[in-house]
DNA sequence: TAGGATTGCAACTCCACGGTTGCAGATTAG
DNA sequence: CTAATCTGCAACCGTGGAGTTGCAATCCTA
């Protein structure tokens, strides 16, 4: 299931949850407790970030025994690359190239 | 002088935006008033979308007569590329891939 | 010059979003 | 067992965004 590039680049929208979506993939595993220790918001604001990632299918979570572990995932930012390159392939002769080698699957 | 990724994102998160930018780029040159008369909303609503989408770079403006057309451009579409290939690069290998393309310039 | 077309500005409504606080349920550590 | 953690849910608030209507200004055209 391929999930709507608005739904992406909404969740990419906001600087704290695409601070957030940073750390994560950085960290390889984190908890919303402790990305919340190093942000100037409250644990509760970054569960609701995770969880609006999550929507968008750009993080993952697992439970492990009484926290909740959060890791990163491409595919929903190939498919938003997909989307802008083939878009602007038109008219932009770099954008058709990387919208040909976005295309090749693999 | 480039654009903060998060403006770029934003203008894109909105499906009514992301159809008049798509149609814009499809047509070459388009004013408020043609986008509107194939849309299900206002000239006016229309009108604030390009207007975000030009202060998010994506589309210039030219007054010609009483009309004005918009065109699209693709530096915004490439900065916001880049900034999902190097963030995913870390973890994804086509991601990296794409990133090394993307970083090349020219 | 009068009229139709095109645009821009302003005010208004509605609601989703980012953030907070408070609390209750589960789980580990001492 | 008890206390300290970690999480999730719900309610609340303020702001900004998407959309509308109405109106005035500008420009082409007959």
């Amino acid at each position: 299931m391929t999930i709507d590039p608005g739904i992406v680049f909404g969740a990419l929208a906001d600087d704290t949850r695409r601070t957030v979506f940073v750390r994560v993939a950085a960290s390889g595993q984190a908890t919303a407790s402790e990305l919340a220790r190093d942000l100037p918001v409250t644990r509760q604001a970054v569960a609701k970030h995770l969880s609006l990632l999550a929507s968008a299918g750009l993080v993952e979570s697992e439970r492990v025994g009484r926290e909740t572990r959060f890791h990163a995932r491409g595919e929903p930012l190939r498919d938003a690359i997909d989307w802008m390159a083939s878009v602007g392939a038109r008219w932009d002769d770099r954008l058709a190239r990387l919208a040909a080698l976005a295309d090749r699957p693999g």
